[in-house]
RNA sequence: GCGCCCGUAGCUCAGUGGAUUAGAGUGUCUGGCUUCGAACCAGAAGGUCGCAGGUUCAAAUCCUGCCGGGCGUACCA
């Protein structure tokens, strides 16, 4: 309908102005139309004449041109145009679908990027909640979407860890960890990892032993040595983590396709950057770096002094074997936005080698998950905020509230507190306030839903279709015909947040309507059950599309 | 120092060229349940859109400078 729209819009301007314009119609608020334009504005220069002569010239014309979709053509302040539509096109606008512009497209989705040996923290829940959302838009919008998530089982941090597990254990005694309960096994290793990295920093002795211990967990995968008494420890910890990751994921709802390992991407990544050394990078103080500065970035360094991969290798392994597993028309990763300035250097270097793989990647970064009151986290200093403590303190709430914790509802919360934000900044999380079950939440657009699925369930009467519509039921109608528009803006600039700020607008509506009109025992029942279906349809959808569930009753 | 990001109501955020009056939620105050679910609805109060210039018929939105905050700035991720 808007597109249609449009173009008769533009063919009118060429009729008229002989112009060729792209027309894009807004949505206006209500009193003012359904759709609106300010072309008029914009030619008032090129043709000179006032921008209200130009629009009630348009406005002529058009509603001859329109008269089956568009009842009333209005020219409005400096020279808007606003249109009204019909009931029955406001009705047809009503049942549209999203477009299905990604069809056939391969798209790969990386997010949560958790580090085995550590704790998941309110980032990994955040970053998890986003992409499961950004990778569902995507979805639906046709796209073949393969949600993948990468992380370091090799790497300092691992050094770290097991040398402070090597100091609990009192030696390389893997039958040891048979002691330590499941439930314990996560909290027990990132206590190490604090205990680590603090001894790297302060203690000479144990950052040799820490390095070293680093260069042998690569020869773990290099020599497939699964046997050796501290072998055993590094792979056995590993598995605590991924085992600890699908738990935590299970319980979310998120699925990943794929796990690839740093372990994994490592050798392919130091083969990649090997091949094309020198030339697109080269040595410089016994490391392999890229000259980041000849494009106005940083110069940083790849392969270190001592043969290892870092980061940045790793991640241009990671980057080859997506395209080995994929051939992606698309590849999207989201990080926090401290890696920004780095994922620039990392694809710069591998668009001088293979320019259609950084053309199709796009690095979306969000900002950090943050304690109001402006306290400070440290994965260093183990204060920070874990996953669960988001979601138990979601918990208390719902508690609270219903005297009972029901999980569909806790979830829902977190994930629309944390959805409803545009991506990119911070996010501070209150865990009094935050986490709300009121006013624009999650929970009110569940409680919204099962409202309007309870006066569905109460009658056997049929729904017809809609016409002649109520001030009330238009409103309506109007609200949910903008879902396609919105889902579509969505897709296109990888932001749910729209999606969340319109189901919060399209709930109200439907709120205000219950709150004036009974549906059932009405005498137009039958098409307001239509419209309630519709509306709850749309709702139900649009929360779905978030990764929140719509409960029938709560 | 240089680079990137951010600064909108007490708090948390939408709005990123256009609409008499910059919008929500929350908090404060007030009104509404004998009627389909009140996790709801209605109303009041609350803003030099960080500051100063500039571009434009039109600027919270674009440009420049400044102030304040965050992150990055070679062998961490």
């Amino acid at each position: 309908m808007k597109q249609e729209l449009e173009q008769a819009v533009a063919a009118v301007v060429k009729e008229l102005f002989g112009a060729d314009v792209a027309i894009e119609l807004t949505r206006p608020e209500e009193r003012f139309g359904d759709y609106a334009t300010n072309v008029a504005l914009q030619l008032a220069g090129k043709v000179g004449k006032s921008p209200r002569e130009i629009a009630e010239g348009l406005a002529v014309k058009l509603r001859e041109n329109l008269v089956a979709q568009v009842s009333d053509v209005s020219v409005a302040g400096p020279g808007f145009l606003n249109l009204k539509l019909t009931d029955s096109a406001l009705v047809a606008a009503m049942h549209a679908e999203p477009s299905k512009n990604h069809a056939g497209q391969v798209i790969v989705a990386e997010y949560s990027d958790p580090n085995p040996f550590k704790v998941l923290h309110a980032g990994h829940l955040y970053t998890s909640v986003v992409g499961d959302a950004i990778a569902n838009l995507f979805e639906q919008a046709g796209g073949e979407v393969h949600r993948v998530n990468f992380g370091g089982d090799v790497g300092l941090h691992v050094g770290k860890t097991l040398w402070a597990i090597l100091e609990k254990l009192g030696g390389e005694y893997p039958e040891k960890l048979g002691e330590i309960p499941m439930e314990a096994q996560a909290e027990w290793m990132t206590q190490a990892y604090v205990h680590g990295n603090n001894a790297y920093e302060e203690d000479e002795d144990a950052k040799a032993k820490i390095i070293e211990l680093n260069k042998r967990v690569y020869q773990f995968h290099e020599q497939d040595d699964h046997d050796s008494p501290l072998a055993q420890i590094y792979w056995t910890c590993r598995q605590w983590s991924y085992e600890y990751f699908n738990r935590f994921y299970d319980h979310i709802g998120s699925h990943f396709e794929k796990f690839y390992p740093e372990s994994e991407t490592a050798p392919i990544g130091l083969a990649t950057v090997r091949e094309h050394t020198p030339g697109v990078y080269q040595e410089s103080d016994g490391a392999i770096v890229f000259d980041g500065e000849k494009h106005g970035l940083h110069t940083r360094v790849f392969i270190n002094s001592q043969g290892l991969p870092t980061y940045e290798a790793k991640d241009v392994g990671l980057i080859m074997k997506k395209w080995q597993d994929y051939h992606f028309d698309k590849s999207v990763v989201i990080t926090g936005n401290d890696i920004v300035e780095y994922m620039k250097v990392v694809l710069k270097s591998i668009e001088q080698f293979q320019p259609e793989l950084a053309q199709r990647s796009t690095h979306l970064t969000h900002g950090i998950v943050k304690l109001a009151g402006g306290v400070k986290m440290s994965s260093r200093l183990g204060n920070i905020l874990r996953a669960t403590d988001v979601l138990d303190a979601a918990g208390e709430a719902n508690k609270a509230i219903r005297g009972q914790e029901d999980m569909r509802t806790v979830l829902g919360a977190v994930k629309y507190a944390f959805l409803k934000q545009r991506i990119g900044g911070d996010i501070i999380y209150d865990p009094k306030e935050s986490v709300s079950l009121e006013g624009n939440s999650g929970p009110y657009l569940q409680y919204a839903h099962a409202r309007a699925r309870s006066i569905l369930r109460k009658t056997d009467s049929q729904p017809t279709e809609l016409n002649e519509l109520q001030e009330d039921e238009r409103s309506l109608v109007r609200k949910i015909s903008e879902y396609p528009e919105v889902v579509e803006k969505a897709v296109d600039e990888m932001m749910p947040h729209h999606v969340c700020t319109y189901l919060y607008e399209l709930a109200q509506t439907f709120n205000r309507f219950y709150e004036h009109n009974r549906v059932i025992g009405d005498q137009r029942e039958q098409a307001r059950l239509s419209l309630v279906q519709k509306y709850a349809d749309t709702l139900q959808v649009g929360l779905e599309l978030l990764g929140i569930s719509a409960p029938e009753q709560m």
